[in-house]
DNA sequence: GGACCTCCATACGGTGGCGTATGGTTCCGA
DNA sequence: TCGGAACCATACGCCACCGTATGGAGGTCC
């Protein structure tokens, strides 16, 4: 039998989201494609805004899994290197990165996307950091080269971008270790 | 008195466009905002859709001038120069083109969106070729440069990026122009 | 000064989504 | 087996927006 939990709204409407946007978090059409009705939903949320907050919640709760992994990884290059190669290999996930950032009118999401591209930030900044480049190099190469991830992610959506993620690494990677470097 | 024109409300339809996105794009709102009522606008326009093209047409006629103005530049590196400029000191223009990227689920949007999109980047790659940048590098590089500056349209969004506007340049045109080049 | 065209306001019906109310079904424990 | 809790369907009122219908105010031309 189709029993629903709060987790499976809360997929799916994070699914929605990447797909449709915010729009597309719409208790009525939802509930069709998952085969209920308002009543169930109605029963595990108070409202629209708590499955917005759930979806979110588990996205954040996704992308912190991912960083964990990566800062397992001793070696500052080969985690960077790491990092890259699972950014552009999963173009869904970016996708959803920047749909958040899109939908960043809403506070509610402007406040989860801030705090997790914050991070994400941070993160690569320290990584840069191990490998020997000063603070201020470090931040403006991570701006640069996270900037680039995102705006890749935009020009995907209008099918502009074909190149494969092997070339789009390498360029990234150029951006944050600096010209010439291999490894 | 306050007769509209249609440009009235392209130009209208444009900016809440900007600032809340497609759906913001309301004949009602609209029209309280310019101090009419629908009926105004459903003479100037059969119906919404046709306002929106409206209001990309508009958008689409304000780059491409844009475009033009740099093309009259000789000097490839000062034109570079000059476009970075003009890029990073109008936010508000940066945050338009990164609107309908977002908004490009409309094939309405997307279809324009990709055109200017690809102008400019194909602008932007000739002119590097003019500094001597072989083909597949100065792609490599626009993809990159270009990138990065939709994505700090996006982080700025977030509020997460400070960078005043002379940093933005510097970093793009590293980017551009390659390692340690001045001028 | 009357016919006419331009431009606009108001009122209406239609649609889609939100949230509530109410009742029904399934399951589980006593 | 019976009662209550968990879970869900249906029906309803509400609101925001779209598009239409209708009529009215202000100019213009003869």
């Amino acid at each position: 039998m189709g029993r629903l939990s709060a987790d499976d709204w809360a997929k799916a409407a994070l699914t929605a989201l990447a797909e449709g946007g915010l729009a597309a978090v719409a208790v009525e059409p939802l509930a069709a494609r998952l085969g209920a009705s308002k009543g169930s939903f109605y029963w595990h949320f108070p409202n629209r805004q708590a499955l917005v907050q759930a979806a979110l919640e588990h996205w954040e709760r996704d992308t912190d899994k991912i960083t964990a992994r990566l800062g397992r990884i001793p070696d500052p290059r080969e985690r960077l290197r790491t990092l890259l190669e699972w950014a552009f290999a999963d173009p869904a996930a970016a996708a959803i990165s920047f749909r958040l950032i899109s939908e960043a009118d809403d506070p509610q999401i402007a406040e989860v996307a801030k705090r997790v591209n914050e991070r994400r930030m941070s993160f690569m900044c320290a990584t840069l950091v191990e490998t020997g480049r000063p603070e201020p190099e470090a931040r403006r190469r991570v701006l640069a080269g996270y900037a680039s991830y995102l705006g890749i992610a935009a020009l995907r959506r209008l099918a502009i971008v074909h190149e494969d993620p092997m070339t789009l690494i390498d360029i990234a990677l150029a951006e944050l270790l600096g010209p010439p470097v291999n490894g």
